[in-house]
DNA sequence: CGCTTGATTGCACGATGTTGCACGGTTATA
DNA sequence: TATAACCGTGCAACATCGTGCAATCAAGCG
């Protein structure tokens, strides 16, 4: 550094300044450009080098040849979450499946672990299945051996699937045998509930078309809590829980009346 | 780097980002050609083979004379079939999207054709897609930065997305820019034509909710035939076809008052 | 005040990565 | 078969990177 009193700091930001506002770039564009930055801030290449060595340590960047970009993690958050938990997440399915007979009418919501539930299912078995989301009817149609029906409606990119008063109308002239709202929150006091208010409107509308009600619920789910309550527990027929469950949680359920089913120890 | 014209890294991507592009690329188009990557990269041929054959060596892509298309290996049987013909209805759909105007409601119909034109729609540009096929549907969720309204009902496998009463009752309650009805024939006298009745109800229902229509038609559309009428030909404002379109056929639309679209030269 | 300690910076220099070009072989197309 | 397009390799020029080092500055302490 030259003998200079006021260059450095005048103009320019403090090191840690800098690397936020090199954060914040990398966010708006995806990319940066060593070269570029240098010239920004005014300050060498190396300067800038060395943030860049240091946010990708705390993976907040990937460095590559010339700058660097946003990991590659969180480019696709959408697919890679419905990749999330798979393993347990199939131990869960096989279970929830187990629940299912022949020639029944399923009413499947929106959702990663449903998903794997509609991967699970036995094909060629009569089923008919009654989806929001589209996702899952994809999947199942490329399986081929299933009736599937749509719930039609404005689709929330959050979810994967229809919500809303279309959707709910939809569901009111359907009846299913069972049906497997997504989960969101469980309680052996209150009941299920969900985060948003529509979301769980149109969940409350799947119970009330089906007999049975079972609910695939992960760990995180039994403990977790929500705004908007969906029904009381005495709509729920069935709890699918992973391995890992709780006893006393599992007790909990199967004292006011709902079938806890385990899943197998998932790998 | 010789005499090079400019500075190659300034105006143009990172080594690695333009990999990362040319996998999405090739993702979303099931191919990528190397002199249109170069053109586009701004970067020589050279440098393109270079990232193709990193990208091969990973197992990304498979290399062929003039660029790369997807590995085979990660395309199911049934995907594999959604890519069939895909140079040809991409030409189509590259052409057919250039009719899109932003922030329009697009009433898109099942179909290969109709889903290669969704994979080819701009994003971000505010546009509102309402579809009866839920792999549309999921290909636009994917994406990211669409409005997705999904018409409900029952799922006929063999068209991948829903007709039938409760599909129309829907499509009737909606109002659209622009429809995308996929043809199963078009001809200049009698107009469009469906090969099934209850698809053809549908076809019509989408029609009536648009205030214009455009026909895609890969060449054998333009000859076949079929048993139940979807529209007189007046109800048809765009006919696009391939490049390899004959002449006197394209002339006997626009005689009747159809603006026809010729695809470019689809490789 | 003088000194030390730690952090940050710019620079030098060797190592590595990237690019375009030239050249010769290979492949598709008419 | 002839032609043009495409491919792979080697090469030289250039850009970027990592490391070690000295200079600078702020802060703490005797």
């Amino acid at each position: 550094m030259a003998k200079a009193t006021t260059a450095p700091l005048q103009s320019g930001a403090l090191p840690e300044e800098r690397q936020q506002r090199i954060l914040d770039r990398l966010r708006g564009d995806g990319r940066v450009v060593a070269a570029e930055l240098a010239q920004l801030f005014e300050v060498s290449e190396d300067s800038i080098r060395r943030d860049l060595r240091e946010l990708a340590a705390q993976g907040l960047c990937k460095r590559v040849y010339g700058g660097a970009l946003l990991p590659a993690a969180t480019l696709t958050p959408l697919k890679q979450r419905r990749m999330e938990h798979s393993a347990r997440k199939q131990a869960l399915a096989r279970k929830a499946v187990s629940l299912v007979q022949t020639g029944q009418t399923l009413l499947i919501d929106a959702g990663t672990t449903n998903a794997a539930i509609a991967a699970a299912l036995p094909r060629d078995a009569g089923l008919t299945v009654i989806t929001n989301a589209p996702h899952i009817a994809q999947l199942l149609l490329d399986r081929e051996g299933f009736e599937v029906l749509l719930i039609g409606g404005r689709v929330d990119p959050a979810i994967g699937g229809t919500i809303g008063a279309q959707a709910v109308e939809q569901v009111r002239r359907v009846r299913a045998d069972l049906c497997f709202p997504g989960a969101c929150a469980i309680d052996a006091a209150h009941g299920l509930w969900g985060f948003d208010g529509e979301e769980a409107l149109f969940k409350r509308a799947m119970i009330e078309a089906s007999d049975e009600t079972v609910v695939v619920a992960t760990d995180d789910k039994l403990e977790a809590v929500a705004l908007h309550q969906v029904a009381e527990l005495s709509r729920v027929q069935h709890l699918v829980v992973e391995h890992s469950a709780d006893r006393a949680t599992r007790s909990a359920f199967a004292a006011r009346g709902v079938a806890v089913h385990r899943a197998e120890a998932g790998q």
